[in-house]
DNA sequence: ATAGGGTTAG
């Protein structure tokens, strides 16, 4: 007869602590379901007080409990008690052993595990569970030559037959970037599974070579995983969907599938499967067409953190930052789901874009709240998030906290703060620091010190630059950077040069660089340049309205109406219409937006006063540090 | 009774 105990226990997750006190024998059979519970709950505590029963009930040994606790406490992050857990058996079996190296897995410690294996080979035999592990373990260190005998050995005991260990040998080749190895092994295997063929539909999709053919192969791939007689599942398509583009692209497979997940019950709806759920609304708005993707995240039953980052991510992206913020916010007071680190680094582009500095305070405090600040990205993020909406001074403080490991591009983020905020030799300087600390610029970089030095009037610091992109670094300028250097020269009144440079720059010059010519052209009153740009512009980009309003407005300002109509004309029989750009404001939660020449705010006189009053100080501050000569 | 592979958002 075996007495009740009673057994308090304790659960803590991270929203609440609660306890509650059972009873029930301690046999070992209900230990380990004591523990199984321990590994679904990721329950520390739990797991510690069935520790101790095990101990106090004379367990100790017992391997069928101590390889579930080895399991068990390695799921809840803590290696190091199964460690010790293990050290304290005596007489150890593959099983404990394969325990053992799956919990290093689990807390990501590759090395550890491989070291482990190594160890278990000097007096056991590895089984298919500790190959399927191990081999895993190779890939995920993109270790070949470890995953070279770990196939071999496999081979060498028989277990490559086994379906898991060879879906784990292919895997491992994938990550390790043989895909003609993995294909060969995959070939070879006397029976396959789905996992077998999502494995290698997974790792040609992780190729990332998005060439048409390739994607073609694996879309071919797909078809004769169907004829073989398997049914894709979630993984497959969830590995699938990343490729498609949409439908604003070639390879649009994507509501292809789509159709598939409907048709073949694969229901993302019904709560089952929120990764292909994400997957979906990552496609819809790759794909331009963030409405779809709206679709899809409505209809779900169950939506966890990805899923509405997916969603928040889909509107950054597709110009609809207002409803980005909406959906953070949603996402806390509806599902009590709290915003992750991608999921604020996804969020904060809406604030730059909204020019929204309460919003982005906002989302900083909770990002420090949520302990969340030694992160690259989100500071990165930040900084950008400050830069954009005026605050250089906060993105400054960001940059120089050393809570985080500056990259390279944290740099390019200050640098181009300081050039969006006419700080050109602040951004100049911190280029070369960057050089001096030993980061690599790179076109992004590259562009945020050009447009700085440009609009800071440092032409000979910006061409100096610009030199070593191609001498130093030995690249191709991409064109943007020609239009910075064009940009530069042209703003400095050196519209020949500018020209010139624009003859003779080593791509060809785009919309941007001409662009650049036509505005220093008609700053400085060059018609010849001016008029060459806007031939270029209208050949290059006939659809494009801006082009057609600026050449209107500038015939105006000579009163030449005839041209003027002309090019209205020219408009209108294109179809062509210009949506004015505009302004805004938000002052205590209203936004207030101004358009050319608008007179429509009630306020309308009292800020055209004001704004002459500005105009005024500044021609005043310009005589006076004889910027304007 | 104990241990395994294939998938997510910037």
């Amino acid at each position: 007869m075996v007495p009740l105990r009673t057994f308090t226990f304790t659960l803590t997750t991270s929203r609440f602590h609660s306890s509650a006190t059972v009873s029930f024998p301690h046999t070992p059979l209900i230990l380990l379901d004591l523990l199984q519970l321990c590994i679904h709950l990721r329950a520390y505590k739990l797991t510690q007080q069935s520790h101790t029963q095990i101990l106090a009930n004379g367990f100790a040994q017992n391997t069928f409990l101590t390889t579930r606790l080895v399991s068990a406490y390695a799921t809840c992050g803590e290696s190091t008690m199964s460690r010790l857990v293990f050290d304290s058996i005596e007489t150890k079996n593959v099983y404990l052993w394969n325990s053992l190296i799956n919990g290093y897995v689990k807390n990501h410690d590759f090395r550890q595990s491989l070291a482990l294996f190594r160890e278990m080979g000097l007096t056991l035999l590895p089984d298919d569970y500790t190959l399927a592990t191990i081999s895993k373990v190779s890939g995920e260190l993109e270790d070949m030559v470890s995953g070279r005998l770990i196939h071999g050995k496999s081979i060498r005991i028989g277990f490559v037959s086994d379906v898991v260990v060879a879906n784990s040998v292919i895997s491992m080749y994938c990550r390790c970037g043989e895909f003609g190895d993995a294909m060969k092994v995959f070939d070879e295997m006397p029976q396959r599974n789905v996992g077998s063929f999502n494995v290698i539909i997974s790792g040609c999709a992780a190729l990332g070579n998005c060439s048409s053919t390739s994607r073609d192969d694996l879309w071919n791939f797909f078809a004769r995983m169907r004829s073989e007689g398997f049914k894709a599942d979630a993984f497959t398509v969830a590995s699938l969907l990343p490729v498609c583009c949409g439908e604003t692209r070639k390879w649009d497979y994507g509501r292809e599938l789509h159709c598939y997940l409907v048709k073949n019950g694969l229901d993302f709806k019904m709560g089952s499967d929120v990764h292909v759920g994400s997957s979906l609304i990552d496609m819809y708005s790759r794909g331009k067409k963030v409405v779809l993707g709206r679709r899809v995240f409505d209809q779900m039953k169950n939506r966890n953190v990805y899923v509405w980052t997916a969603m928040i991510n889909g509107y950054v992206q597709n110009g609809a930052p207002e409803d980005a913020l909406v959906l953070l916010h949603e996402m806390q007071m509806k599902d009590e789901i709290r915003p992750n680190k991608v999921s604020l680094v996804s969020v904060l582009p809406a604030c730059g874009l909204l020019a929204g500095l309460t919003g982005g305070k906002q989302i900083h405090g909770f990002s420090i709240r949520m302990e969340l600040n030694d992160d690259s990205s989100l500071c990165n993020a930040l900084i950008d998030m400050y830069s954009k909406c005026g605050g250089l001074v906060y993105a400054r403080r960001i940059f120089n906290g050393g809570s985080y490991l500056k990259d390279a591009i944290t740099w390019s983020t200050m640098i181009s703060a300081y050039g969006l905020h006419g700080r050109g030799e602040e951004a100049v300087d911190t280029y070369y620091k960057m050089l001096q600390q030993g980061f690599k610029p790179d076109m992004i970089t590259w562009v945020g010190v050009l447009s700085a030095c440009s609009k800071s009037g440092l032409v000979d610091e910006g061409i100096s630059i610009y030199r070593s992109v191609m001498t130093k670094y030995e690249m191709k300028p991409t064109v943007e950077i020609c239009a910075c250097v064009a940009d530069m020269l042209g703003r400095s009144g050196q519209l020949n040069q500018a020209l010139e440079f624009i003859e003779e720059m080593p791509i060809d010059p785009g919309p941007s660089v001409w662009g650049s010519l036509l505005t220093a052209s008609v700053m400085h009153g060059n018609s010849r340049t001016r008029d060459l740009a806007y031939k270029r512009l209208l050949e290059l980009e006939p659809e494009n309205p801006s082009n057609y309003i600026s050449l209107s407005n500038t015939y105006a300002s000579y009163r030449r109406w005839d041209v003027v109509s002309e090019v209205r004309t020219m408009m209108k029989e294109r179809g062509l219409r210009k949506v004015p750009g505009c302004s805004w404001i938000t002052i205590s939660g209203k936004t207030h937006s101004f358009s050319v020449a608008d007179k429509a705010h009630p306020s309308s006189s009292l800020i055209y006063e004001m704004l002459d009053d500005l105009v005024s100080t500044m021609a005043d501050g310009c005589a006076d540090m004889d910027i304007l000569t």
